[in-house]
DNA sequence: CGCCATTTACTGTCCGAACAAGTAAACCTC
DNA sequence: GAGGTTTACTTGTTCGGACAGTAAATGGCG
């Protein structure tokens, strides 16, 4: 094997460097976010894989452990999910023993989730996983640099709602 | 019927402000990323839905209109994908009718992907597209702000690689 | 030349995400 | 209390994304 060597440069450009075609460049922020975005993605889900969930489902388990048990609507309108995918989200949760259904008694239409003894074990382990995930996101920058950086990403975040929330 | 009237705040609080548990707050960036590519993300799609695409397609006609035809897994390598995403991808923009299929003459393991005449008027449109999801992104920042952004992204990318490319 | 690892493309499977449509229950108003 | 509306959940479909497995072609090596 010659390949005498992969300068850290080289895997740089091979993993992500997505290259850089004139059309690309010419949305220089919304080529960042793509790319920050599914390296994210892609870490979480690296991850979370250790400990058998799928992206997503560590969100749905977070907020039962934090807020207890929730209908299944107030779990799509703290995650900004849709119904849809919390259904099946849940009933594979439920599948693996993590999350508990049990209907509402004063209201047929609900049914309550909750997360069961098992999945106490879990939470610790998606701490860490997401104390891992802050760390990498987080190791390349300074003190500054993070405040910057939340700063920045609330700024993005405003501008994007007001373009996906027109109605009203 | 108390809920007299709901408040622009309000809405806020809906739509965008997955709450702040105290699991979640343990990584404000970490949940920052999430928010903002998810937003980010809802919009492009939103915004190609117009022109009858879906996320991710047009990443592959912009690399096909400034490359000209590519071999798969040279689409696969540039945009950092799939070779099976890849595959039902490419097929679907096929039967879109905005790309053509063509088995190489030199490697008859390879099929080349080339944009039609038809694609053509879409890329004006996927253009007006970026430079949209852009000017969403950016209107919220001063110039000043999004070179900090941009360049608080690179370093955050740079961290995250560190993490998906262990090996050699 | 023949053997074998690699490359390239495809298929099947499973997951989240989004949309559409449908059902049942609760609520509201007349 | 009857009828219309809203709410909560489910199912079906389509898409990108990732993993495993397959088949064919290529290229290197002995």
């Amino acid at each position: 094997m010659s390949k005498p060597q992969e300068t850290a440069d080289d895997l740089r450009a091979d993993a992500a460097c997505m290259p850089m075609p004139p059309s690309v460049q010419a949305g220089p922020m919304t080529h960042a976010i793509f790319r920050v975005a599914r390296l994210h993605r892609m870490l979480a889900a690296q991850l979370l894989r250790r400990v058998g969930l799928h992206p997503g489902q560590e969100l749905v388990m977070m907020q039962l452990w934090d807020r207890g048990p929730q209908r299944q609507t107030d779990l799509v309108r703290l995650l900004g999910s849709d119904a849809a995918t919390m259904t099946r989200t849940v009933r594979r949760l439920e599948q693996a023993g993590f999350v508990r259904r049990r209907p509402s008694t004063t209201d047929k239409r609900v049914t309550i989730v909750e997360p069961t003894a098992a999945s106490l074990a879990l939470r610790r382990q998606v701490e860490d996983i997401w104390a891992e995930l802050e760390e990498c996101v987080t190791r390349s920058l300074t003190g500054d640099q993070q405040s910057e950086a939340i700063d920045v990403l609330a700024r993005i975040e405003a501008g994007l709602l007001r373009a996906t929330t027109p109605q009203t």
